[in-house]
DNA sequence: TTGACATACTATGATAAATGTCATAGTATT
DNA sequence: AATACTATGACATTTATCATAGTATGTCAA
């Protein structure tokens, strides 16, 4: 017989049991309803509980329902970003009234927060109109990568995506597209960066 | 005082303390438990819980920790499509061996693995090169959809992201790059059709 | 082959602690 | 007077946990 990983063919059902009641109810199964969910009894349950946690593949705590999947079984890390409708001056993630809707990412991607790119100004750089673009927030940028970029002030402030070049006296915000000329930021003119640009997500209904 | 959904301070307080333990611990919280969080007594925090599922905001049930968020509160509801390193015939998602990593996506995405690109032939779609394609398995496309072709058979299986044009007799593959030809399958040939693209997520460190 | 032993899996019964729930009541604010 | 928020005390149920024991299967030495 293969050997999966020093499992058992009934602990691998109940790291699946578990898993199916994390993902079905939102939390981990008590002994009873594990139990009757592998057709045993709740004190079988435990005794399968107590060998998958003295082979590491699970934690289990003392209270009710508290036990944790490791390893490969634990839930993927994932997190959620709101996507922003509208970014206002200084910090964007304040202007939670804006969010849209929620964005997942992988946990480490360095996403804070996402935008819907509109036009076709960076399609040279893979990013097109409806795109959305992930975005660490920062509020400077080494030359060349780039950036959600504020222009303006008050009401009439804009977020616009370009690659940022910074030069002597002045900003370009230079657009991935050859029709396009280059958004040069004199000094004294409103500007502010409101994150780097980590990532685009696309989907097509 | 703005009015917040009908909420009161303390109550969104509450709604906060139970997303917070969801998210840190993987289980929603006991009375107890959110009542130490909160400071106060496990009766007042199931008051304010009563209160909460009164007003439709969670599910209260009768077991330990047997609550759920509701509406905007809950969580956002994703999945974790595969990321298969190789394509293999038939059916793509039959072979977890290959499984690299997993990809969080939207419910409702139409996602059903997703596959690293290679090379630069779409990159006038917007498709770069290390870019994650999300992919609807299915064996049929409409024209002009962006589809992975299997071409070959056996070890020397080969997929592709091109679009789709059929033809009389044949089948046309073309890139998004001028640079490139089209690649023509005349009967035959072994092809078939992995999925679709639904979209496509990419990820600068 | 036989017998001893270990392992995997199952169960019942008992118990302390955790948990949800109800009743009652106080304080502060509006 | 109403509402929001807080608390104590009591209680039935759930839950985790321990002790004990049975069956089936496979292993290994005699």
């Amino acid at each position: 017989m293969a050997d999966s990983g020093g499992l058992t063919r009934r602990q691998r059902d109940v790291l699946g049991a578990v898993g199916d009641s994390l993902r079905a109810r939102g939390m981990p199964p008590t002994r009873a309803e594990l139990g009757e969910s592998l057709g045993v009894s709740a004190q079988t349950a435990d005794f399968h509980l107590r060998a998958l946690a003295r082979k590491g593949h699970l934690r289990l705590g003392r209270q009710a329902r508290d036990l944790e999947l490791l390893g490969a079984e634990a839930a993927p890390s994932f997190r959620a970003v709101p996507l922003l409708g509208r970014v206002a001056a200084g910090n964007p993630l304040s202007a939670i009234e804006n969010l849209e809707d929620v964005l997942p990412v992988p946990e480490g991607s360095g996403a804070d927060f996402a935008l819907r790119v509109q036009g076709d100004s960076m399609v040279e750089a893979g990013i097109l109109d409806g795109d959305r673009v992930l975005v660490q927030q920062q509020d400077f940028a080494a030359k060349g990568e780039i950036v959600v970029a504020l222009l303006g002030e008050g009401d009439a402030i804009e977020a616009t995506v370009k690659r940022y070049l910074p030069a002597k006296n002045r900003v370009i915000l230079r657009p991935a597209n050859a029709m396009l000329e280059d958004r040069v930021v004199r000094p004294g003119e409103a500007f502010s960066i409101a994150g780097r640009v980590v990532g685009v997500i696309r989907l097509w209904g």
